[in-house]
DNA sequence: TATAAAACCTGTAGTAACTACAGGATCAAG
DNA sequence: CTTGATCCTGTAGTTACTACAGGTTTTATA
């Protein structure tokens, strides 16, 4: 079985997490990440706890919540009791975020392959792309 | 008729392109707009072809087409030849970008409405947003 | 014309979320 | 016990701005 009690070193942290070393002191830095242990000469010591925790934040950055968004969301995960419904909030505002940069981005591609569009159909001397866009 | 030849201070150059009076100061330092001309008391003075840059810079942000990438265009849109397939090539690179950024961003939407359902089924004491990110 | 308010000037520092050193100490393997 | 890998701290750089502070100039009003 695995011992539940490992510890880790930053770098083997970061391989298990997929963080960089250089982002975990980052993170600690910024509060996302309690200061741990110290070896007799410095070095950092992460527990299991820290790992998951670790692993939790890499999620949500890749689901593109920010700093103080995981900050807030790690505060309520820490506070037992009637946090689902903030979990919820904070996550429904996020989605609406996240939904509103893709109409965002979709207006700008087609916009882009409008250009594009018309520079291919284009036998003139001139570059229509920078024709429209310097009127 | 319209004079030509206006001329406008920083901020009513920053009325008439939409973009700010620092970011103007901030374009200039950045080497995207020319050092304009100054007052006898050192005020800026732009003309109504720097006025013309500015918007081409506006609307390739808008578009979100970095810094360096605009001046890339500004550079080819200054030297005249065969320089359409150029821009041409740059903005379809920027297209391909947008698009792998929407791609992502679907991703994330998907996650983030599933784990919102998760969370709407849910019945028991514990979070399940918060669960399912924590293992 | 005198005054006051608005706009402008420079330079610096702050923002987000890292990344990348420099210069040195410690750890793990052989 | 040596050596190479990893780690330490602190600082500076990245992008595209934004926000001062402290002072000067311009413009509008009386």
């Amino acid at each position: 079985m695995t011992d539940l009690r490992a510890t880790y070193s930053r770098g083997q942290l970061a391989k298990l997490t997929g963080v960089k070393g250089e982002t975990i002191r980052y993170y600690e830095k910024c509060g996302l990440l309690d200061e741990p242990e110290r070896s007799g000469g410095g070095h950092r010591i992460y527990t299991e706890d820290q790992a998951a925790r670790l692993k939790f934040i890499r999620r949500c950055r890749e689901l593109g919540f920010s700093i103080s968004e995981i900050t807030g969301l790690l505060g309520l995960a820490d506070s037992k009791g009637q946090t689902c419904e903030q979990v919820r909030l904070t996550t429904a505002t996020h989605l609406d975020d996240v939904q509103d940069k893709i109409k965002d981005l979709k207006k700008m591609e087609q916009t882009l392959k409008d250009l594009i569009d018309q520079c291919m159909a284009n036998s003139s001397p001139s570059c229509p792309i920078i024709d429209v866009l310097f009127s």
